[in-house]
DNA sequence: TAAGGTCAAAGGTCAAAGAAAGTCAAATAA
DNA sequence: TTATTTGACTTTCTTTGACCTTTGACCTTA
């Protein structure tokens, strides 16, 4: 947690509390940071990403801003989301599945130690396999969990 | 002794004391040492394995760290009879995969959900490769989540 | 007064540099 | 031989800065 990024997210969640949106200026972020502007979009761009459930508005110009919305969706909204997200590429590296995971996991759609056990299993450690290969195996197996999650979920409750 | 291995391990054991967890620095702990950086890695893989009761994660990168984290069993101890049944191949069918996981729920080790997880993960539906390699790598997936589990448990849930 | 011009104040982009840690194989020591 | 040590090279993540684009307030000028 030694740096600056980790401490700008986590100051913006927290900015955040239960709020829908946070509105704010990169410019007087960055300064009370002590930091490039540009790190700012840094942050909001590897942090506060779709995949983790979040989008970003802004506008430019005299009097510009930034927008941080959380995005929350129905277990339905959110399977139909990432299985088209997971879909539109033939591949997924770790880092992006993780995100998925961790946004599941904050919409209650598996619990953590789930979303813990599924990251195991599509970690680099777990698959061996040649790198060209293990990208599109990582996306087939997170399918198969999906569609499995969806079919237990259909059956149960 | 005398070798810096043993020094390095010996100083991380005693670091770490009754804790969990250590969290430590590879360039200054190589440093403090007047030792390769790589000479970290040899002593955490050589001496800090899961045989052992340890695993480590880590982060690259500005701000990134290295965390020894100590299991409060080790996998022998924990699942001795299923890593028994199971390491005598170097791989694993899904028939019998399935059957430990079965075993595994009955005994209140994983749960009904997680156990249908894991075994749509190791499924030959998820597991998209020649069938040579398959089985290797539905047992290397095995492994990790049995360990996982155990790190997990260790952990508050 | 309407249409367009100017300009400073935002925010955006991108690539290069920096900061860790990881890997691997050759050299060395026990 | 087996275990250790080293260092060159790789990968991942972060930080910074130079340059780009957009916007709105405030002019001109017909």
């Amino acid at each position: 947690m030694a740096n600056i990024s980790d401490i700008i997210e986590a100051f913006l969640l927290d900015t955040m509390g239960n709020n829908e949106k946070l509105t704010l200026s990169r410019n007087e972020l960055a300064s009370y940071f002590s930091c490039a502007p540009s790190q700012i979009n840094y942050v909001l761009t590897t942090r506060f990403t779709p995949e983790r459930g979040y989008i970003i508005e802004s506008r430019r110009g005299g009097g510009g801003s930034i927008t941080v919305v959380r995005l929350s969706q129905t277990p339905e909204e959110a399977y139909g989301e990432i299985l088209g997200t997971v879909n539109e590429n033939d591949g997924i590296s770790f880092a992006k599945a993780s995100q998925l995971l961790d946004r599941m996991c904050r919409d209650a759609i598996i619990s953590e130690r789930e979303s813990e056990i599924v990251k195991t299993v599509l970690s680099d450690k777990a698959l061996i396999a040649p790198t060209v290969i293990k990208d599109r195996l990582r996306l087939n197996i997170l399918k198969s969990v999906l569609l499995q999650l969806l079919r237990m979920n259909g059956e149960e409750d």
